[in-house]
This record gives structure tokens, C-alpha cells and sequence, in this order.
DNA sequence: TGCAAATAATTAGTATAACAATTACTTTTG
DNA sequence: CAAAAGTAATTGTTATACTAATTATTTGCA
């Protein structure tokens, strides 16, 4: 019995396929940073990102960027700050928060990490055209949307 | 600033939004576990669904089927196994496998759950056709592949 | 103004996930 | 047939995620 072709065999509802692929894209881009020794994950890296396009956030305002919860965030970021990647500076406007900003170290591993991304983009979205792909996006979009809670 | 709703501060490019989605929808699911005190995950869920299908698989078996590692499988069948939904029975043609069987619980569970799961379904997918669905699965599958490794 | 409610960050506990390494057993093959 | 290679399950470590609870601070309202 041959589990990874039959397919009366297999789960196949749509779930579970969005599920399986959001894994392995994960995983994908996980090892590309793991084998250019970069350091860091890829949930490490999209904190680091979304810095980079808006850097002094608080931990929360980074939280809801990136879908994340708050432990999580606050995590990441001791994590990032032990790396010297990023440094917790007190909000004198409202003493209970920071603004998390980059370090010229984690500046400079924005631009070391950014090409191996972009490569494994250009993996992910092969054989896909634009269409598809906007498609994907609205598609996805509207699941969204649906589990809005 | 609300990072919420300004387009121009957030990370959009489609890996972003697969992750996101994919986020959510189990979150979503785990919620309606969790609120029908179902007294499981959807990690579980989904093991003992594809126990459902086929009874009896090693745990090795079911990774594959449910794009798990070894490890993981291991330890969400111990929790299955401590709430006595499963029970692993030797496998006498390979000492080194079990089998792993649902006992009479974890086929009552299953009846148990299938409605939620069910209804959370239709709430995932509400507002799309097959078609966009079909394409969806497509487009998925061919990440998916792209990513082989 | 003062106190209750809300908010930001943290901590703790459990579960999932990746990877590496280990143990026990089976298969290959020399 | 015995040693080597391969396989199944487990264990350990680190990281992410959710929930709940805690602390410190700020805001809202009577």
C-alpha cells in the first residue's frame, strides 16, 4: 500500500490542500535561511521586514501587521534583540510600550536575507502567471474575509 | 497611524496572504473545537479523520498521508492515546511498527466532530463557486509541486 | 478628580513543527 | 550468515501559536 499516490486514501477538501501548501511554503523558505546561514527564521524575518518598511513600531502595532499574536511577538523580538538585530526603545509617550527599531545590524541583514527571499519567490510562483495569481489572491482573500471573527 | 487598514505599511505579496490565510482558517477550525468542548485539536482532528479513512496505518503511514513529521505524529498520538481515542497495537509482521487503531471512543469522537468540522467548511468557502474553488486547488497543488524538495 | 476599564507587554502552560540524534528492528548484500 | 545499510519510533532542543493570567500604565467617565 503505497499511502502517497492512492487517493481514496488521502484527505483532498480544500483545507487541507491550502493547509499542506501554506506548510511546505513555510518550509521552503525556512531552509533557504537556514542553508545560507542566515541566522534567523522566517518568522524572525517578517517581523525584520515589516520593520524595514516601517520601522519604531510598538510590539502590538507589529503584531497586527503580521497576524501574529502578542506573546509571539514579544518573543520574536527578544529574540531579535539578542541577535542585536533590533533594539527596544522606551516610548516616552506612553511609558507601557517601545518602539522596536532596527539596528545597522539588522539593517544590513535585511540586505543579506531580502535576494534569498526573492529567490524562493520566484521558486514558489513558477509555472503561475499573473492572472493566476491575482486570482489566487482574491480567492484567498475572500477566505479571509469569511473567517473574520 | 492604523496599521489595520493602510495599504501602504503591510507586507501584501501573495506568500504573505497564503500564510495568513492558512493562519486563520485553523484558527478558525480550532476555535470551533474548542467551543464545542470537543476536548481536541485540529491536529488531532486531522489524524484521527485519516484514521477514519483507513484504520490501522503506522505512524509513519499517517505522516505522510497528513504532511507531518515522525516526531509530531508521535506525540498527537500519545495525546490520542492518553484521552483513549487510539490505541497502538504491535504490528507482529515488524516489530518496530505499530498499528494504530481507533477504539470505540475515537469513533464516537469522530461522529462528534464531523458536524462542526462540516460546518466551518461552509463558512470557509461561503461567497465562492466550485469554479474559483477548483481553480484554487489548482493553483495551490502547483505551489505545491513547485516547492518539491 | 478618582476609580474602573482598557491597553501594552510579559510570563506560564500546552500543543504543533522542524531538525538532529538515538534505539530497536529489518533488509540487503558481500 | 554476518555486517552494513535502511527503517520505525522515540527523545531532545528550539521556535511559533493560543489561552489565560499578571503587571504597569493610561484612558474614560461618573
Amino acid at each position: 500500500m503505497d499511502i502517497k499516490t492512492s487517493s481514496k486514501t488521502k484527505i483532498e477538501v480544500p483545507g487541507f490542500i491550502l493547509e499542506r501548501t501554506a506548510k511546505r511554503m513555510k518550509q521552503y523558505f525556512q531552509r533557504a535561511l537556514a542553508s545560507a546561514d542566515t541566522g534567523i527564521t522566517i518568522d524572525q524575518w517578517v517581523i525584520l521586514q515589516q520593520l524595514h518598511i516601517q520601522d519604531g513600531l510598538s510590539q502590538l502595532h507589529l503584531a497586527k501587521a503580521t497576524y501574529k499574536d502578542a506573546p509571539t511577538v514579544t518573543r520574536i523580538i527578544d529574540l531579535l534583540c539578542k541577535k542585536d538585530l533590533t533594539v527596544r526603545v522606551p516610548d516616552e509617550a506612553d511609558r507601557r510600550r517601545f518602539k522596536i527599531q532596527l539596528t545597522e545590524g539588522g539593517k544590513a541583514k535585511i540586505e543579506e536575507v531580502l535576494p534569498i527571499v526573492k529567490e524562493a519567490r520566484t521558486v514558489a510562483w513558477n509555472n503561475l502567471d499573473d492572472e493566476q495569481i491575482t486570482q489566487l489572491e482574491a480567492t484567498l482573500n475572500q477566505i479571509f474575509d469569511n473567517l473574520e471573527f
